[in-house]
DNA sequence: TTGAAAGCGATACCAA
DNA sequence: TTGGTATCGCTTTCAA
């Protein structure tokens, strides 16, 4: 493989002007150009990589953190990232941490040894004090997922409201049986469910209804999660007439199973979504969901990253909060 | 930033000792073992991975083209990969061609500037003679797509069976007038739909029907696509009485439309997907489909390319050619 | 406008 | 068992 010094030394010239063709800098002779861009084609040459990251002490490479990729709302979240980051010349290393804090963490080192230059942390596994730390060793930005503690910018989406619109949409339908079904595993340090749970809350203070915890279920944020939760439903003995999911996931398994179990929704149960997924079109009946800007979020972030990186964040927001709107459609 | 040298220095030892400390080498006694350890404490000193890299000339990170992570089939394909490559500590790059030819080389040049150790390619844009080459400057594995021509290991499926036995099975339900629906943009060096189409024809050959044209529909690959189709299909004088699609997105999209247009499922037009992705189950009716080992094919071409990138690759096929399965729902 | 050489941060050979 | 030093491939200052 040919090195900048074998292309110096085809051409007669010196390691430098070959340097200066490569990054186009000034003050080269069309005539040297000419020369070394000869060489170049002549050796098949082509700088590497990352002998130019050891010098510059960049890696144009932004490590993402998500919990699982084949989850439809990271992959579009990952979409958002990539588009903006890939116009600026950046790359993407996707690490899927599967809810596990061991993983968080060790992804998270990736800061420590310089392979990235910076992370973007779309969930949260460990204790924020558990990563924090880490931040000294390059920029964070949080999307999606936040953390009040959190002194790093931050890029996410009203979920207090979004509980808040989804479930009063419940109780203007007549509804007083809500129940309310969170994640289950690895959101222990979930600020985003805890505040959709908040809005969830003052929802039904406001009408003055009292809350039930068993009305509350844990499950997966899946499909499977949402037939359990139906499952878990049926088995109270008094029903709920309306339940709010996590994510259409979720609600597309509640509709599945109900019916499965011969219930007609939403006349024996309602059922509203999150996320305004593809899926939330397709199944019948057709998902009530509160949609979020997935891809906005992405894009800002990724923006936002990219401009702490190139140190140019003079007019970004440390914590920008965007909005949630609620999509009717026939299941409630 | 801590660097190799501040650590020998405060440890009053020499650079190779710290970097045989680091990387475990035999030959330190425990005491020196135990000085460099509390420098590198002292100091928080972290390993410079790109240092390392020149150093040893390897990334331990493999680019993975995928055309779109937001089409579920190419985010379980990731899934596969991904899972693999943790394990023996590789990490991934992601890269979204976007069905483009200009991003495809562009990602490709990776290689060339050693930037990742190995491509997965997991779709073709460019014709094989413009993409051969690269294999020249690292290994290139193919995953999912494929190309007769190519002389670089591959993963694949075995379509001309997937297009035969979907086809077959729509035959054996009494159907004659059967349309195939194949990728309309970025395919067009594509062997994959090329051999389903293949094994298409030959099903209607060994019943004697007649292969007819205007029953091959070309749309996008996702449920947009699929409405489109149908729209298609609703147009032509002589309408099929079934459809054979290539992802079960685009049979969603088929029978989300058929039903807006009063049209019942399987009874006035049947309906087959590809993939068997989680959505078959959850519309209405569910989706009889050609269900893919995706996972699968994603965990062999990871091993496969890291093997290769180790030497390691004794054992490996060259060409391994996984099955298909049908499995019949309520669309058909 | 060009070149010599130092340096980015690690590893590994060869000596000691 | 430890250390000196060349080396990986490139960029950038300083001098010419």
């Amino acid at each position: 493989m040919a090195t900048i010094a074998d292309v110096a030394k085809l051409a007669g010239l010196s390691r430098a002007t070959v340097s200066r063709v490569i990054n186009d800098h000034p003050y080269v002779s069309d005539e040297k150009k000419k020369l070394v861009k000869e060489a170049m084609e002549a050796l098949h040459y082509y700088p590497n990589s990352t002998a130019q990251k050891l010098r510059s002490q960049k890696t144009e490479t932004i490590a993402v953190l998500v919990p699982i990729l084949t989850n439809p709302f990271f992959a579009y979240l990952l979409e958002g990232i990539d588009t903006v980051a890939n116009e600026r010349g950046y790359h993407l290393l996707v690490c899927q941490t599967r809810y596990s804090q061991e993983k968080e963490i060790y992804f998270l080192n990736l800061l420590k040894t310089k392979q990235v230059d910076g992370i973007i942390l779309t969930s949260i596994e460990n204790d924020w004090n558990k990563i924090e730390g880490f931040s000294e060793f390059g920029p964070i930005v949080l999307c999606n997922e936040f953390e009040t503690r959190a002194n790093v910018p931050t890029v996410r989406l009203d979920q207090v409201y979004g509980g808040y619109i989804g479930t009063r949409h419940l109780i203007e339908k007549g509804h007083t049986k809500i129940a309310y079904c969170k994640a289950k595993y690895g959101k222990n340090f979930s600020k985003l469910t805890m505040e959709r749970e908040l809005g969830y809350k003052m929802a039904l203070a406001e009408y003055n209804i009292p809350v039930r915890e068993e009305f509350i279920i844990r499950e997966d944020t899946d499909i499977e999660g949402g037939k359990m939760t139906l499952r878990k439903m049926l088995s109270l003995k008094e029903r709920p007439t309306a339940i709010f999911t996590g994510s259409d996931m979720v609600a597309a398994g509640v509709i599945t199973e109900a019916k499965a179990n011969g219930l007609r929704v939403p006349e024996d149960i309602a059922v509203i979504g999150f996320d305004d997924q593809p899926i939330a079109e397709m199944i019948e009946p057709q998902i009530t969901t509160i949609k979020q800007p997935i891809l906005e979020i992405g894009h800002k972030a990724s923006k936002l990253m990219m401009d702490i990186i190139e140190k140019k964040n003079q007019e970004n927001e440390f914590d920008s909060l965007l909005s949630l709107q609620l999509i009717v459609r026939a299941s409630t």
